[in-house]
Formats: C-alpha cells, sequence, structure tokens
DNA sequence: TAAGGCCACTAAATCGGATTAGTAGCAACT
DNA sequence: AGTTGCTACTAATCCGATTTAGTGGCCTTA
C-alpha cells in the first residue's frame, strides 16, 4: 500500500518532467488530468485485464512471475493516460484512507500550531494527509468531532492539548491529555522537571514570593503542571500563597487572559516578586499588565514563561520561559500513531515523556537586594 | 447531499443523548460504532430494500411518497443499530468529498493561522473538512501538493501566501496570491491603500526618511505590496532611497530574518527615522536590531509592522501596524470556494479586495523636531 | 504419454452506497 | 372491461479499485 503511493508519486514526476518539455503533451497531459482514466479502461487499452494492471502497478507479489516488458508496457500506459487511482475506490476496498485527524482547541495559536507543524512534517512524509478540527473549547464540538472524523474513516487521531475520555476503533495519540484511557497513548511533558526548572532558576535568583497564573480549567495541562508546581516549591522551600494565585480565565487564546489574571493579582495587593505563568501568551499580557501598573519587568518582578512559542525571544524585553518541544512532540505522536496503525500487534505504551529544557532571557534578575521585595504596591492605571 | 450531512449529524446527537442515559446502551453504541452496520444489512433488518433505506436517509425526492410510518421505521432503526453511511463508498458513487485543500507556507506561523482558523470556521459549519499541506516555499512541493490533494479527490482548494499557475479541474481560490489564472478567485488586500495609511501616518508624524524591508522573493503579497508603497511615497512626495531598502532573506517565518535585514540597514550606514516592515514578524526582529544597535523605538526610529497578528499588542512597545483582516480574508474565500463548488454556473470574480486598517500603538511617534533625522548613526554591537 | 509444474495472466466477487428505470397492487374513472 | 394514475417500493447497474481462486498453455520429467 505504502509502496502504491510512492510508485504513484514517482510516475507523476516522471509526467511533469515530460510535460515541460512538450507544451503539446503538456496540454494533453492536463486534459486527462481533468477526468482521470480508470484502471479498467487503462487495460482496455493494453488489452489486459484490470486485475493484471491493478496487480502490477501495487507491485504485487502476485506480479512477480509477470515478465518485465509487461510491467514496463502497463507503467509506460499509465504514465502516458496519466492514471491515477481513484483515492475513494481504493479506500473503500482496503478499508485504509491514509489520513488522520487532529482535533485542536484552535489553529491560529502558537501551541496547537507548533504540534501540528510537527504532525504534518511526518506525516506528509509518510503519504499521509490530516483532517484539522478545532473545538474551541466547545464541549459539544469536543464530543462531536471524533465521531465526524471517525466517520471519515481516519485511520487514526491526535488530540492536542484536549481532554480525551472516548474510546475509539483506531488509534489514538494525544499531546498533553492527561487522561487516562486504555489504548490511548499519551505524549506529556516532564512536569515535575519543568516546574524544577523554573522555581529553581527564581529561587537562585532570590525569589521567594513568586506569584503564578494558574491555566483555565479546561487545559489539559493545567492540573499536572499545577501539581508539580507544588511538588517542586515544597522542596525548595518556597510557599504558594493562595493570595499569589490567579486562575487564568476566558477561552481566548490572546494574551488578555493573562493581562487580567495579572490585574487581579495586583488589584488585590499581592506582593511578589516573581511571576510564573501558564504560557507564553499569558506571559506577554502579564509583563503588559504589570508595565500598566508602573511595576517594571524585571527589575519590580521576574516573569517566568512557558512554551516558547515562536516570539518569546522577540518579546522586549526577550521572555525567560520553559520551553516545551513543541515541534517534536507533535512528530513523536504522529510517528507513534503511524506505528500502531501499521503495526497493530506492537506493544503500546500509554505515555511517552519528553523533556522541558529553561530559555533564559531578559524577563528575570536577581532579585532586589534592599528590601527582598521588589514589587511595589501596585497602582493601577485606569 | 447537503441534507444529507445534516440528517446524519441530527441522527447522531440524538442517539448521543441516549447514551448518555444508560450506560448499557452506551457500551452497544460503542461496540456496534466499531464495526458500522452496513446499509444492506440495515435493510435487511427492515425488510425492505437497500435502496429504499437509502432514498429515505438521503431525502429523496423519489421517497416522497413513501409513508411517513415507513419512513419513521428507517430512521428508528439506523439510529438503533448506528448506521452511518461509508464517506468513501458514497463519494466514490457521487464524486463528491465534501473536502477541500488547503496549501499554505507553513501551519505554525502567524499569518497562514490566522487565515486557516477563517477557513476553518466556515468550512465546518459547512459539513467540510479540510486537508492542510505546507510547503515551506519548497518548490516541488508547491508543485506536487496541488496534485496529492486532487488525487485524494478534494472538491476544491485554497491556496495561502502561494504562487499559484496551475490550472486544475476543481475551483480554486487564492489568499494574497497574485497570479492571473483563468479561473482562479484572488483574495487580495487593498495593498494601495494600505501602503498610503501606513505612509500618510508616518508623513504626518513628520517623517521624511522612510526605510522600508521588503518581502521576499517568494512572498506573493512581495510585489503588489512594493508597488504600492512606491506609489504612495510618490504620491505623498516621499522618497524612497534604495540604500534605505532592505529584502527579507531565508525562508524561516521567525523574526530573525527581519532582524537580519535591519542589521543590514544599520550597517549600511542608511539613516532613517522610520521603518515599515514587511509583516508584524519582520518587525519583532527589526526592533530587537534597533534596539541592539542602541537605537530606541520609537524615540529615535519609528516602526510599522503589517498584519496586525495575535500580539503585536502585545509586544513592548505595541506595534503599530497595517491591519490585514486576515480571518475574514479566509472566511471569505472559504465561502466563495464553496458557492463556486455548489453552483458551479455562478459568475465569478476573479478578485475580492478586502480593505486594511491602521491600528496605531506604540511604535510610532513624532520625528524628533531638532535634527530631522532621529537616527543616531548606528553602532552594532557584536 | 500421463502427470506435474510453471508461466502469464484473468474471472469474478467485493467494498458500501446512489440512482434510475421499472413494477406490482390497488383505486378511480370512462 | 380497460385504461389511467397513484402508491410504495425494488432490481439492477454503477462508481473504481483490490484480491482470491483459478485457468489454459507449454515444458519437463518419469
Amino acid at each position: 500500500m505504502c509502496e502504491t503511493s510512492h510508485c504513484v508519486a514517482k510516475k507523476k514526476n516522471k509526467t511533469k518532467a515530460k510535460t515541460r518539455k512538450k507544451t503539446a503533451s503538456a496540454v494533453r497531459a492536463l486534459k486527462l488530468a481533468r477526468k482521470p482514466i480508470s484502471l479498467k479502461k487503462l487495460a482496455d487499452r493494453l488489452g489486459l485485464a484490470p486485475a493484471t494492471v491493478s496487480l502490477v502497478i501495487n507491485r504485487s507479489s502476485v506480479a512477480d512471475t509477470i515478465p518485465q516488458a509487461t510491467k514496463d508496457r502497463i507503467f509506460a500506459a499509465a504514465r502516458k493516460y496519466n492514471y491515477r487511482p481513484n483515492f475513494y475506490a481504493r479506500s473503500l476496498r482496503t478499508r485504509r484512507s491514509f489520513t488522520i485527524g487532529v482535533i485542536v482547541p484552535e489553529v491560529s495559536e502558537g501551541y496547537a500550531a507548533a504540534v501540528m507543524s510537527g504532525i504534518e512534517e511526518h506525516l506528509l512524509q509518510e503519504g499521509y494527509f490530516y483532517f484539522v478540527a478545532s473545538h474551541r473549547h466547545r464541549a459539544d464540538l469536543i464530543d462531536e468531532y471524533p465521531r465526524l472524523l471517525l466517520d471519515r474513516s481516519v485511520d487514526g487521531l491526535i488530540a492536542v492539548d484536549t481532554p480525551w475520555n472516548h474510546n475509539l476503533s483506531v488509534p489514538v495519540v494525544t499531546v498533553s491529555g492527561h487522561n487516562n484511557v486504555r489504548g490511548v497513548t499519551n505524549i506529556v511533558l516532564n512536569h515535575d522537571r519543568a516546574a524544577e526548572l523554573a522555581l529553581k532558576h527564581l529561587h537562585h535568583l532570590g525569589h521567594r514570593k513568586i506569584a503564578f497564573l494558574k491555566g483555565q480549567e479546561f487545559s489539559s495541562d493545567t492540573e499536572a503542571r499545577w501539581t508539580s508546581i507544588a511538588k517542586a516549591a515544597r522542596r525548595l522551600g518556597i510557599l504558594i500563597k493562595p493570595k499569589r494565585v490567579a486562575q487564568l480565565e476566558g477561552e481566548s487564546p490572546s494574551p488578555e487572559v493573562g493581562q487580567k489574571a495579572t490585574k487581579k493579582l495586583l488589584h488585590h495587593g499581592s506582593d511578589f516578586t516573581a511571576l510564573f505563568t501558564f504560557n507564553d501568551i499569558s506571559a506577554f499580557g502579564a509583563i503588559r499588565a504589570l508595565r500598566d501598573a508602573g511595576v517594571r519587568v524585571p527589575e519590580d518582578v521576574s516573569v517566568v514563561g512557558f512554551d516558547d512559542i515562536q516570539n518569546a525571544a522577540y518579546q522586549n524585553p526577550g521572555l525567560t520561559t520553559v520551553r516545551q518541544p513543541l515541534r517534536e512532540m507533535g512528530r513523536v505522536a504522529a510517528e507513534i500513531l503511524l506505528r500502531r496503525i501499521n503495526r497493530p500487534g506492537s506493544e503500546l505504551h500509554d505515555r511517552h515523556v519528553v523533556e522541558p529544557e529553561l530559555v533564559v532571557r531578559e524577563t528575570t534578575c536577581r532579585v532586589a537586594r534592599a528590601t527582598g521585595r521588589a514589587s511595589r504596591p501596585a497602582r493601577r492605571r485606569s
């Protein structure tokens, strides 16, 4: 099957090379492309049975005894008439679609986009295509899309940052899903390590009063991340005061949610010298809120983000953040999924852990010596 | 056909509601979902012919004379056995896939992601799914993907920011494509207006020495944008010195390319009080380069970006930029495409123009009075 | 010369629906 | 009594491949 698609791809390239030379044949090829020739007609032209042509083109072992001369004739004709197998007919028969479904909260947002990029890289290279469905955290869509995708006979599913409790008939891999559903492979970050990296960094810089932006309820990373933070904090002797914790609220993938949460923190007179946010996007908003309140970053408050999305590096100041290897997570997800699709028997790990990395830029610095609490009482504008 | 998918969707919802109540039936539904029942078997159970069931389920007008009682029986059975039509069988017969292909340079980049988000919004709501293929500016992939997608029997194609000279057998809509291929609808920004907005703004602020970051060769907007800028500059009496123009180079979708180009500008001793970049991403890089060279933004050099991607507003300082309604462009592209697919006869406009909007934030300000040239001779670090 | 084996294919079933032309049965009308 | 018309369906073909179980012809070998 895989061979088939390769073969087709090759054929096409040759056709292309040819059409480039002659305009006349290019036009013909174009016309033919309009209404592709069917296997049956191709066989007719060749004076062979469809079965023979099919076997040869698919390099089936049944065709081993067919002389090379005939095979060549068949390939030549396929090229000449620009034969392209009808995908639906083939899928109908083989019950394989070489298509997978990808479910994300929102395409236009850095996190999912980066993961998708990794997914795509592996998938397209293996001859698969993928459907994207973004649910924008709407419960009904989270429920419906898996079915809709299944209706489309996807060979497998990848759910990114999406709660998952379906038990489907096709292999499923989740990225940062934290539900334990049997048969689902989870690609997850080592959150313990991530929390440790961030908090150790802040601790080294002298920070003790650390505030947190906790993720939205619906984000599947929120719980795991928070548990890890609590653990790491305890280990380092950092006290997490409820007053210094704000939860992100709202489904918008924009920095505003971080800005709002931070405003709330400031409003409640919480004092802190550092802020560890749930993701980079909310860090951007947080920095904006801090600046608006006359708090300097990092002189008054250090900020550590999470994810290291595209332009975290190009914020001003450059954002210190915990990098998730998002692209890699996507790629690994695709790899594992394809392996499970193509080797159904193979043993199945229910999680694959990837490691975070601390990227120190310019939003963190040593806590101000004099007071030990750099943040002045928040003075909110407007 | 459309009705069909609606019908199926509705049916599913009901099933769902039911399964929620009883766990037993939920399990059964699940088991059935594993190996969906076929139309033929369903018809057998009903003691009817497959044709009848098909006609009723698809609400064909041929079934008008069938008594409601029978129809109800059929729907009830479909629900009970969780009948879901095989998508490939159906597509094979009807030659409609309710799938379209979207070709973008790179998914994980703000521009394409925003457009995709708009595309998706309309598409999914109309019962379509879409394949994404990102070519990363590789010529071979730009050439190959349309064919590959066509092999998958997509009903139409949307090409985002991608040069296009294919003449395909399905409707095609491009977003910011600037090639004139017959039968292809182009969604384009009013670049004349965009250039005018940006330059007038800078002109009003007293800027006369304006530098430009021109887009990469491969970006399909580059030419049109540049032509518009030249026109607008002439009208405003702004002289465009070649020394003040740098072209973005490299295929990376990261701010680095803007940073590099700006460094070059500074390195060549170009003096300017404002910089108009090709897009926001490169503006981020440019600001970084300026700051690294000890040039303050906006006090020494004003910067205007282009696109208004997600966190342009959350840069520090907030980026003044020309907004493209990217989401809307995607949505319109999808709308036009579906219209062309579903009403092949309808008249076909070869372009649809959308309007830009200037978003003034904090990277532009009045040119320094004293000298009329705010930028100090560039002193590069490292 | 009968049996066996190989070569080069092919016939036919199948995947799961959509669709068109038709038909059996009955009532109403002329 | 025959025709028409309607109701309620169905038979059969088709979409375009894949795949299994052959098959006819020729060459060996015992």
